[in-house]
DNA sequence: GACTAAATACCTACCGATAGGTAGGCTAGT
DNA sequence: ACTAGCCTACCTATCGGTAGGTATTTAGTC
């Protein structure tokens, strides 16, 4: 039939997300692929064309995948202050996952965006995008229903979170661990909180 | 005389951390420090005996490099206020300087700590240990003088600072560019700011 | 001051390992 | 007969690192 075996390709794709997201892109090798899936390394060429494809189908399911939770997010019944929680909880589960070694596919691509071509930079980009303008819709939100509380434009308080966030994955994993993030992220969702 | 020469040394060592501010430790190679420095490859070998020695010099004088810069801020007459300022624009100097493509020394191995030896990464987890250090004094400060207000514990409130920071400097770097950062920093410390 | 010994700072030439990628063949299902 | 999916075998480029040589400078001794 026309299309690929999903499976095997599903597979060489889920393997190589986790490497970037424990090691980085540079870090990560077809060899590497190779081991893990128990597949030629020539072969993998047959599913992706180079490395870079890969990488931007990569990022590509990863924001559409991640877009879909913001959106079961914002469509729950939790108050404005609830999402933001729930939102900082897909960030400590990524960490508190495997080995607890692993930080965010888009974190780590920002890191090293100057290995990537424009397709994956484009995704990268979009994928922050996408994550501020779902923050500006909570934290509008929260400031409407009284729950929270920003101080200037809603949208840098929105970019301020997700630098948080995603710096607090990447210093957690570096030092203090699973419980230095979720400290991080009660720590400024407190902050964001009205007082009663 | 006893001592290498230093200009080559530390010319070496200026290189390669501005190829991993801006690359990652992964995507700097002997080859890209032999091009600019205008040594051969090998003669990078005569100052240091192997890549992660090179990687652990860097990290220990950033270390004591930053270290310096906090000592400096906190001995300032400034206000608390004022410090978590001048510590913010530490960063914002960083991603404005030259093409706008730097993020910080140990950001960038904190993601690519899998990629590194014992010694570096116990630099690394000390630089955040620094920072978190630093920051809980100014917030203590702050607190105690009555012009930032935090919650919940004052280090914790420390780690995120940091967090923020070094995850504006990873998704300014990525997506908005020196204004974003600025705006990530400026927002959260106005958020720290005592109400008058 | 001249001669020697050693160390410094670099060089050329090379190593084995690995990187991403290509060519072409085999096999099984449609 | 065709194609999807995988294989073996191989390519070139580059990786970090090594061996061994050559100037040049420094230090010590007569």
């Amino acid at each position: 039939m026309a299309m690929a075996n999903k499976d095997t390709r599903t597979h060489i794709m889920d393997v190589a997300q986790d490497l970037i997201q424990r090691r980085g892109v540079n870090g990560m090798s077809f060899q590497d692929i190779s081991d893990a899936v128990k597949i030629r390394k020539a072969s993998i060429h047959h599913h992706f064309a180079s490395k870079q494809d890969l990488i931007e189908e990569l990022v590509t399911r990863y924001r559409k995948d991640f877009g879909q939770l913001l959106d079961g997010i914002l469509a729950s019944r939790a108050k404005a202050k609830g999402k933001l929680l729930r939102y900082g909880a897909l960030f400590e589960s990524t960490l508190e996952a495997g080995d607890q070694d692993k930080s965010c596919l888009c974190g780590m691509l920002a890191a090293e965006v100057f290995s990537l071509d424009e397709g994956p930079v484009r995704s990268v980009k979009g994928f922050m995008q996408d994550n501020v303008a779902f923050l500006t819709k909570v934290l509008k939100e929260g400031k409407e229903d009284g729950s929270l509380v920003t101080r200037g434009s809603v949208e840098d308080s929105a970019s301020m979170v997700l630098a948080a966030f995603e710096g607090g994955l990447l210093v957690a994993r570096a030092d203090g661990g699973p419980e230095q993030l979720s400290a991080i992220i009660r720590n400024l969702v407190s902050l964001l909180t009205a007082k009663s």
